[in-house]
RNA sequence: GGAGGGGUUCCAGAGCGGUCAAAUGGGGCGGGCUGUAAACCCGUUGACUUCGGUCUUCGAAAGUUCGAAUCUUUCCCCCUCCA
């Protein structure tokens, strides 16, 4: 901290971008980072098909590595993954299938190549599975010469075992070995990729302490450990979830539609926060533009979150579609669609079997329950009753607009 | 192993034989105000319904009863204290 001012250009972006949180050792650091290029991890945890928002802080942070030269190794607990993190868990979590983790490692990969730059062969992005060094360990040599470096005292005193040990529920030996494991993997990627730096949420801090005290207490090498804050709304909620589910970055779980929707219903008070940590405008731009009007603010915090993962065009696309959705004529046409045959319309269509059908909402009770608070609209227009019949001719270019409230939209298309 | 306490709807937490689809708060959803924000106000919050009702829920199963979230038995799980 003391050098702030001589602070290498990469730990100076991140904490002026409010990613800093905790550091080993960060003049050590800021030395290593100006004398050459390094290779930095983080973990990411693959017991969810898809990664969320959540995660969206440590997708960064590999891309600001990138920008600044360095290279990301990407370790998927595909091993870890198989015990489970204590941390903040006050259950055992329960133990996924082969094909099931699998199938989650792909797919997590898959949304990380959206992000990463991997034309660069100097900093393209290090895939790597830790199943493929854990599934091998021999547990006499393990415990030797690993098992040694660690004393139960010490462990003990985590968090993430304590909360666990003192409060509530029990911890199996199995999860209480997780810390030790997520060190190792720290030492075998020193050893196969020269990797000198974990990054991580705060949560991970103790995990990644002991990464780094088990390198220099087994092979007397200097790493660091970097980690980011917890990011909280303003309405002190955590981020990544809503109500209605979880914020995917993945089209198949959530549409670019919604995403963009997400970030334009940003609270006013996060959206400078979410410019900087979330999108690539430079501090420079983002200090230019802090007054202007809030919500062009949010439609530009949109626009840029929803490029980087889905492109240009759909990012777009989303604006015109929201721009369109929400005024006061609209027709709907740039929402996304939902296809129904034209069979379904040989006479009419309740109103409710159409609300479920375009899925915007799957209890015909709650639908009821909209149409009298007025809720409910088909092309601007309420609906009043809930028996009433939807024919062709409310159809126009074979399309209407079918509305939920203020914010859910959807196009009901005929085909 | 011994002694107590407890498992209730998304969460917290009341209820302790009928008036219980279950108080209250939080959250969510909708409406109002606005700016697709916050705050605030109002409504709503198991499912289905021909709006008369019907069906499923209070850890699990069995039982008592005209009637059970509420009583009994067995089982499962959690917490606290003692050993």
């Amino acid at each position: 901290m003391s050098k702030y001012r001589l602070m290498n250009k990469f730990l100076k972006e991140f904490k002026d971008r409010g990613f800093y949180y905790q550091c080993t050792a960060d003049d050590e650091l800021s030395k290593l980072l100006d004398k050459e290029k390094i290779k930095a991890y983080i973990g990411f945890d693959c017991t969810a098909g898809s990664l969320h928002v959540g995660s969206l802080l440590q997708i960064m942070c590999l891309r600001l590595l990138q920008k600044h030269g360095h290279q990301p190794i990407v370790l998927i607990g595909g091993g870890t993954t198989r015990i489970g993190d204590p941390s903040g868990k006050n259950k055992t979590r329960k133990i996924l299938s082969e094909s099931e983790i699998e199938k989650n490692i792909k797919n997590i990969q898959n949304i990380l190549k959206n992000y990463l730059n991997s034309d660069n062969e100097k900093i393209k992005p290090i895939f790597v599975n830790n199943y493929s060094w854990l599934k091998n360990l021999n547990y006499i040599s393990f415990l030797r010469d690993i098992g040694k470096h660690f004393t139960i005292n010490k462990m003990l005193t985590f968090d993430s075992v304590k909360t666990r040990l003192e409060r509530e529920q029990s911890l199996s030996y199995m999860e209480f070995n997780y810390m030790i494991l997520q060190a190792y993997d720290f030492l075998e990627l020193n050893k196969k990729h020269n990797c000198v730096l974990q990054l991580g949420g705060s949560d991970q801090w103790g995990n990644i302490v002991n990464g780094v005290e088990l390198l220099k207490r087994y092979s007397d090498k200097i790493a660091f450990g970097l980690t980011t804050p917890l990011i909280t709304l303003a309405t002190g909620a955590k981020m990544g979830k809503t109500e209605t589910g979880a914020v995917w970055l993945d089209k198949q779980f959530l549409s670019p539609y919604d995403y963009w929707q997400f970030w334009r219903n940003s609270d006013d008070r996060d959206v400078i926060k979410f410019l900087n940590y979330f999108t690539d405008l430079s501090i420079d731009e983002i200090e230019k533009i802090k007054d202007k009007e809030i919500n062009e603010l949010k439609i530009l915090l949109a626009n840029e979150a929803t490029k980087m993962l889905h492109g240009k065009e759909e990012a777009i696309n989303c604006e015109k579609a929201a721009q369109e959705a929400f005024s006061e004529n609209s027709t709907g046409i740039n929402l996304p669609s939902i296809k129904l045959k034209k069979d379904n319309f040989k006479n009419h269509i309740n109103i409710l079997d159409l609300v479920i059908l375009s899925k915007l909402e799957k209890s015909k009770s709650e639908i009821r329950r909209l149409i009298k608070g007025k809720a409910v609209k088909i092309n601007n227009e309420i609906i009043s009753d809930d028996k009433m019949n939807i024919d062709q001719k409310y159809f126009k270019d074979n399309f209407l607009k079918l509305s939920l409230g203020k914010k859910r939209h959807a196009k009901i298309e005929l085909i």
